[in-house]
DNA sequence: CTCCCTTTGAAGGGT
DNA sequence: ACCCTTCAAAGGGAG
């Protein structure tokens, strides 16, 4: 079996795809190579040591070493380096670094990468391999943090094939190599949509720390609480918005003269709306699968550890926000006007940014449609035209200060509503699939809780087509 | 250089 | 149970 990877890439082998489950194992072998159905079982039996050193000799370069026949997705299909390779001015390992590797273990492999049943949660394992996380590359902090003098080759080689090789470490099982996994690139697309994050999601703010080094491990007392202060910093997994941010915001910058991330995530956060049930429930899972995975890695970390490591001032400033909010809210009149940056600012009308389900968000949207509320399960359901109305694309201030308006009414109407409440802390989508349509009326009908924001967003189609003034006088 | 802005969702703590 | 706060990403802008 060794001698089957040894013949790979460059040395004129031909490559072979063999399938190992709902993945596509690619060999190169030599022409007279038999390829019996046995040899994928050999090939688990491989050491996974070995496996590793031997990654290489696929050859990258080559793409037609590299195959990958089964996804249908261009991002799948590509073998070209630049697709899953690093800029070259940036460590090739650093943008996989995502979380420390403090719970990352070589010599324990988690149970969670058993192939058919997470024994830990019970939960079945994805039928796809592509559906291991992309953003958390099963550990990917692990690979980042510990030299791998074949990094880079592991980075560019075809997300597929990597994928693969989480499968066949997960048939084999024995023995878990971070070094081998974590090539599962952050930019594999779960559905087909490119990640915009491929290449240089984490690397601005988790550079590996040099203090991770094995070397750390021999410490002083004094040490120690030097050690703390620099304790890699665990970040909270991602929520299901910020997965669907990260993947576009890419596409939504080049299709957007705007660069600011303010106004880009204004545009996101519409487009997140517009998401139907089933895109949306996609981030959802992913976000789920994210958190799943971050408690495995670090089942003592809390996100309380985290507070108060960002920012001084921010809760100061909301103070003074809130303060504003509410003279605003006394000046009733004077709410549109009072906005720093009216978000129409953000949102020029004519923009090539709308959703790419504004076909059907014509309906979606419509604030009077049930199925809006369907739109964004994780939030409430917005079902009444009120919602709609009051709301235009705003500032944060400015949301809140009419949410404070509006907020009483939803307010009794929420405590009548349980059924509302479910939806919206429910890890939505996943444990009730429901699709458009089929809500039960209760639900329908029910009245929105409280976030109003959503509701509000839910109009925009219809507000944003109208000119500034229109939006602020929607406002009222 | 640091923080703000802006979005949604998750989580923790307080009431 | 509910509310509030913080943080996760991103990068231009502001101080």
């Amino acid at each position: 079996p060794l001698w089957l990877f040894c013949a790979g890439g460059g040395g004129g082998g031909q490559s072979h795809v063999s399938q190992v489950g709902p993945a596509f194992i690619v060999l190169s072998l030599p022409t007279s190579a038999p390829v019996a159905p046995r040899l994928t079982l050999a090939l688990c039996s491989l050491p996974v040591q070995y496996l590793q050193m031997k990654w290489p000799l696929l050859d990258v370069p080559s793409s037609a070493t590299v195959k990958d026949t089964r996804s249908p997705s261009p991002a799948h299909l590509s073998n070209k380096v630049p697709v899953v390779q690093h800029p070259h001015h940036m460590h090739p390992l650093t943008p996989l670094i995502t979380y420390s590797n403090d719970h990352f273990s070589p010599g324990s492999p988690p149970t969670h990468l058993s192939p058919e049943i997470d024994p830990k949660t019970g939960i079945p394992r994805p039928p796809h391999p592509s559906e291991l996380s992309p953003y958390y590359p099963l550990s990917p902090g692990a690979v980042g943090q510990i030299p791998h003098p074949l990094g880079k080759h592991i980075h560019s080689i075809c997300p597929s094939v990597i994928v693969c090789f989480h499968l066949l470490h997960s048939l084999v099982s024995s023995r878990f190599s971070p070094h081998m996994v974590a090539p599962a690139h952050p930019g594999l697309p779960t559905s087909g949509i490119p990640h915009p994050a491929i290449v240089s999601p984490i690397v601005k703010q988790e550079p590996a720390p040099p203090s991770l080094s094995p070397a750390v491990s021999a410490k002083s007392p004094v040490t120690v609480k030097k050690e703390e202060e620099k304790k890699p910093h665990v970040k909270k997994p991602l929520n299901a918005f910020m997965l669907y941010m990260k993947e576009m915001r890419a596409k939504v910058v080049a299709e957007c003269t705007l660069k600011e991330s303010a106004a880009i995530n204004q545009i996101l956060g519409r487009k997140w709306h517009n998401l139907s049930r089933e895109e949306q429930a996609k981030y959802y899972e992913l976000a789920r699968k994210e958190r799943q995975l971050h408690s495995q890695l670090y089942p003592t970390w809390s996100a309380r550890d985290n507070y108060g490591k960002k920012k001084k001032r921010k809760r100061e400033k909301q103070l003074s926000q809130a303060q504003s909010q509410q003279q605003i809210q006394e000046a009733e009149g004077a709410l549109a006007s009072k906005s720093k940056k009216p978000c129409i600012q953000y949102l020029p009308p004519e923009k090539p940014c709308d959703s790419p389900a504004s076909s059907h968000s014509s309906t979606l949207d419509s604030p009077a449609t049930p199925s809006t509320a369907l739109a964004s399960p994780a939030a409430p359901a917005a079902t009444h035209s009120e919602q709609a109305q009051p709301l235009s694309l705003t500032t944060k201030p400015e949301t809140r200060a009419q949410l404070a308006l509006h907020s009483a009414a939803f307010l009794s109407a929420k405590a009548a509503a349980s059924s509302s409440s479910q939806m919206g802390s429910q890890p939505p989508l996943l444990s009730r699939p429901l699709p458009l349509g089929t809500m039960p009326a209760a639900l329908l009908t029910s009245p929105p809780s409280f976030p109003a924001t959503l509701h509000a967003h839910q109009a925009l189609p219809m507000l944003q087509a109208q000119p500034l003034s229109l939006v602020t006088k929607s406002a009222h």
